[in-house]
RNA sequence: GCGGCCAUGGCGAAGUGGUUAACGCACCGGAUUGUGGCUCCGGCAUCGUGGGUUCAAUUCCCACUGGUCGCCCCA
C-alpha cells in the first residue's frame, strides 16, 4: 500500500520543520494580531461553485467532490477563503465590535491536478483574512505581513507583484475593450483563450501559450481602464508598501485565478535556482463583493494564502537550515534485568521534571545502549549497573566531554538540570 | 488533462534471459564479559504490482500503480 497520488506523508526528520515553520507563521500572525479560525476540511459543493466561480478551473475541474450517504453533494476544500467567508457571514462578525475581523487558518487544500514538484493533491496552506475594512492600508499590511512570513525564516530570493484589477465599472470597460481588441484574431489564439474570451477575457492575459501573439502585446491595460476611484486606491496601497519599504513590480498581467478577486492581486514568487516550474510562493488580492455574494451583508475583504510546501522548497532552494533541536536530553542504560526497572523509574522521574529522557527496550548490550544514546545526540548518559543499584546511585556521564561522576539517584533530576 | 524519463535491501547505486544479485552508507552481532564517535570480521534483497513471451524473466513485452520533468494551471 502506499499512500494516494500527490499526497504525501510528514515523517519525523521532515515533520520538525513543518512544526517549526507553523509556530514561526502562528507567532507571526500574532504580533499582527490576526486570530486563528479552523472552518471544516469539507463543505458544501455550492459554496465553492459560487465562492471560487464557475469559470475557474478550480472548480470545473479540480475539485474532490463526492455525494455523502445523505446524498449530499459534498467537496473537500480546495481553497481557504470560502469557508473563511461562510464562516463569518454564519457567526455573523460583521456584527462584532472588533472591525476589521483579522483571521488567520492552516490546514490542508485538495485539488485535483497532476502531482509535480511543489504541486499535490493534498497540500497544506496557510492564509490570513481581513474582513471588514476598505482601507488601502490593510491591503497593504496584508501584503507586507506575506513578506515577512518568508523574510523572517531567512528568504532572500523574494519578488512582489501587484497589480489592480478595478472596481466592477473598471473591469466592465477593461473587459468590454479586451473583447473588441481580440475578437479580430480570435481565431489565433488556443482553444482555451477562445473560450476564456466568452467567459472571462482577463484570464486571457495570463495564457502562457499566446503569450507571444502580437495581440497580447498590443492588449489593453486593465490599468488603464481604472476608475478614477480604483485608481486612487492602488495609489494609496502602493503608496503604504513605499513607506514600509516593501519593494514591488506592478504586473499589468498579474491575473488571479479565482473570480472573487477585484482591486488588489498580488503574487509572491521565488527567484532561487534550482526552482523548477513552479516558482509562485502565494497569492492574494482583494475580495469586496464576496461576502454579499454568499449571503451577508456588503462587506470588504483582502487576504492571502500560501503554500508551506512551496515554502519549505524555498527554504530548501536557498539552503536555509532551520534551527531545530535534534538531541536528547538524557539516555539510561540498564544493564540485566533489575537494572531495567530501576532505569524505567528514574526515566519517569526524569520526564515528570520535565526532562527529556530515553531508555533502551531492545535488550541491548551496554556498548549498543551507548551507540543507540550517541545516535539519539544524548546530552548525558545515566549508568545503572549492578554496583550502582547496590550503592544507590547512577554513573552520570557528559557525552560531549566524556566526564562522568556518580549521582545518588535522588539528585538526579536536580544535577541534570544545573548541567542540561 | 497531454507528452518524455524512471522504479533493484532502511538509503544511495552496479548488473545479467539461466545455478550464491556487485559495491558504499546505515543497522545488528563479534573482536573488546560495564561505556559512544576509530579499526577489523561476520550478518542483512519476495529486484514496484499484475499479466504475457520463454524450457527459464530481476533482465524482453503489455497494463496498472507511484515518482520525476515539461505543458496547463496554481499555492
Amino acid at each position: 500500500m502506499k499512500a494516494p497520488r500527490g499526497t504525501q506523508d510528514i515523517i519525523p526528520g521532515v515533520s520538525e520543520k513543518w512544526q517549526f515553520v507553523e509556530k514561526q507563521l502562528i507567532d507571526i500572525s500574532r504580533r499582527y494580531n490576526y486570530k486563528e479560525i479552523r472552518t471544516p476540511i469539507f463543505e458544501h459543493t455550492e459554496l465553492f461553485q459560487r465562492g471560487v466561480g464557475e469559470t475557474t478551473d478550480i472548480v470545473q475541474k479540480e475539485m474532490y467532490t463526492f455525494k455523502d450517504k445523505g446524498d449530499r453533494s459534498i467537496t473537500l476544500r480546495p481553497e481557504g477563503t470560502a469557508s473563511v467567508v461562510r464562516s463569518f457571514v454564519e457567526h455573523k462578525m460583521f456584527g462584532s465590535p472588533n472591525q476589521p475581523v483579522k483571521l488567520f487558518y492552516t490546514g490542508p487544500m485538495f485539488r485535483y491536478e497532476r502531482p509535480q514538484q511543489g504541486r499535490m493533491r493534498q497540500f497544506v496552506q496557510f492564509g490570513v483574512e481581513a474582513l471588514g475594512s476598505a482601507d488601502p492600508a490593510i491591503d497593504a499590511e496584508v501584503i507586507s505581513l506575506a513578506m515577512n512570513l518568508y523574510r523572517e525564516l531567512g528568504l532572500q530570493s523574494l519578488k512582489l507583484i501587484i497589480n489592480s484589477l478595478g472596481d466592477k465599472e473598471s473591469r466592465n470597460n477593461h473587459r468590454e475593450a479586451l473583447i473588441a481588441h481580440f475578437q479580430p484574431v480570435k481565431g489565433e489564439l488556443c482553444e482555451d483563450c477562445q473560450t476564456r474570451l466568452e467567459q472571462n477575457p482577463l484570464r486571457v492575459l495570463d495564457c502562457k501559450q499566446d503569450r507571444e501573439h502580437e495581440a497580447m502585446k498590443t492588449a489593453p491595460s486593465i490599468l488603464d481602464f481604472l476608475s478614477d476611484d480604483s485608481s486612487a486606491y492602488f495609489t494609496k496601497v502602493k503608496a503604504y508598501l513605499d513607506e514600509m519599504n516593501i519593494p514591488y513590480e506592478v504586473d499589468p498581467n498579474l491575473v488571479r485565478g479565482l473570480d472573487y478577486y477585484n482591486h488588489t492581486a498580488f503574487e509572491i514568487m521565488s527567484d532561487a535556482e534550482g526552482f523548477g516550474a513552479i516558482t509562485t510562493l502565494s497569492g492574494g488580492g482583494r475580495y469586496n463583493g464576496l461576502v454579499q455574494d454568499l449571503g451577508g451583508p456588503e462587506t470588504p475583504g483582502i487576504g492571502f494564502a500560501l503554500s508551506i510546501e512551496r515554502l519549505l522548497m524555498a527554504l530548501e532552494a536557498e539552503g536555509i537550515d532551520l534551527p531545530i533541536d535534534e538531541s536528547l536530553d538524557c539516555f539510561v542504560v540498564a544493564l540485566g534485568d533489575e537494572a531495567s526497572i530501576k532505569a524505567a523509574g528514574i526515566v519517569n522521574t526524569l520526564r515528570n521534571a520535565g526532562i527529556q529522557a530515553e531508555k533502551d527496550y531492545q535488550e541491548r548490550k551496554m556498548k549498543a545502549q551507548f551507540k543507540a544514546a550517541n545516535r539519539l545526540n544524548a546530552k548525558f548518559v545515566l549508568v545503572l549497573g549492578v554496583e550502582e543499584l547496590q550503592e544507590g546511585y547512577a554513573t552520570v556521564k557528559n557525552m560531549e566531554t566524556g566526564e562522568q561522576e556518580n549521582i545518588v539517584f535522588d539528585e538526579i533530576p536536580v544535577y541534570l538540570e544545573q548541567n542540561l
